[in-house]
DNA sequence: TTTTCTATATATAAGAT
DNA sequence: TATCTTATATATAGAAA
């Protein structure tokens, strides 16, 4: 685009280098929002120019929170691959997300091998794994908490249904929370029996602390 | 582009938003590659899909290389924040950075005052203005390495001169970074005189541990 | 560094596969 | 979802401020 056609390398020129980056910087930035509005993704950009200074765009409300989605999509992969490299050398120690109880799992583990040197690595992965499914819990944990608070709002503005959508959508995300650490069930209610019963909203706040 | 005019806003069709995503995305990532080569900077771009997907793209070899770079631009830049605040509470409590000798510097600091409940909001300050050196002195140390390396392969490749280009900048740099600190300087040479003298070059790197 | 002015090079919306 | 085909909408190179 423009008067000459571009070759695909560094500009050696410094002085049109740097008003192309001006240029292009400004059309790229534009082009993300674009993609972030029109197509409704999340996006982030970062630059760094020639002399270290940064230039930043993001579709939410910070980077931070686009980079610690990116933090945790990256614990996933590396966990499926340390989950099959425990499997291999240790049978025993089946998937922690699947696992009838995760806690149990974890105990067993560390009874069957004598804590020796040589089980530093393994102990390692264990860490990395247990770090890398804590980060996921806080993260879902929020996206809960924010669907909750939505349904709660909104709630207050709609006719009361049966159920809201929300409502529901949140029940369901609770639900496989529960399925994925399998939380031993407490007794069914231990409440004071005087209380009026807790609506579904506020059972799947009750069971997010 | 294209037949039709666009509207800056969410495409309600959801086949014709992600086939707009599918195009829009592969256009983002070539211009992001296009910046990053044409004008040699650094770039990092981040995509969620609808449903979770990552896509990314990065001028460097890892993301994590370029993500590492924007945690200590937000540190650094913190810092300048914190140490304004410092200041002001603290007049005698000057820039880490600049003064003589920050160990002094921090010893002083801690002595002067005492270590009652009130301080531990300015320890807090404090610390985190002590991490955010520590992380950029990791990133300068790791420049310095690989600007080493690289002289050392390219040193191999040249004829000798008094001294070649890039040792030249390692040793300014290192220099930069003992000022910066202002580490309390040993004892000229301690070696064993029986020792062939060293390089520029292996001096710089001897002093970067 | 950013912006203005144009001629051109590119990207991409629509439609169909 | 990715690709091909056009007609159009946009981005931007070059020159200059």
């Amino acid at each position: 685009m423009g008067r000459g056609k571009v070759q695909l390398k560094r500009i050696e020129d410094k002085i049109s280098r740097q008003v192309t980056f001006s240029k292009r910087k400004g059309g790229l930035m534009k082009k993300a929002n674009e993609l972030a509005v029109l197509c409704d993704v999340e996006v982030a950009l970062l630059i760094f120019s020639d002399r270290g200074r940064l230039y930043e765009f993001c579709s939410a409300e910070s980077l931070e929170e686009i980079l610690e989605r990116y933090r945790i999509h990256v614990d996933e992969e590396a966990a499926v691959c340390r989950r099959a490299e425990l499997e291999k050398n240790l049978p025993e120690c089946t998937d922690l997300r699947t696992s009838a109880n995760p806690l149990q799992m974890i105990q067993r583990h560390l009874d069957a091998q004598n804590i020796e040197q040589k089980n530093i690595t393994e102990l390692t992965e264990l860490e990395k794994e247990l770090d890398a499914i804590l980060r996921q819990t806080r993260y879902r944990k929020t996206q809960l908490l924010m669907e909750a608070a939505k349904a709660v709002q909104e709630g207050e503005k709609q006719p009361r249904k049966e159920k809201t959508f929300m409502e529901e959508e949140v029940a369901e995300m609770s639900e496989n929370l529960d399925n994925h650490y399998n939380r031993p069930l407490e007794p069914e209610s231990n409440s004071n029996s005087n209380d009026p019963p807790l609506s579904p909203l506020q059972e799947t706040l009750l069971h997010l602390f």
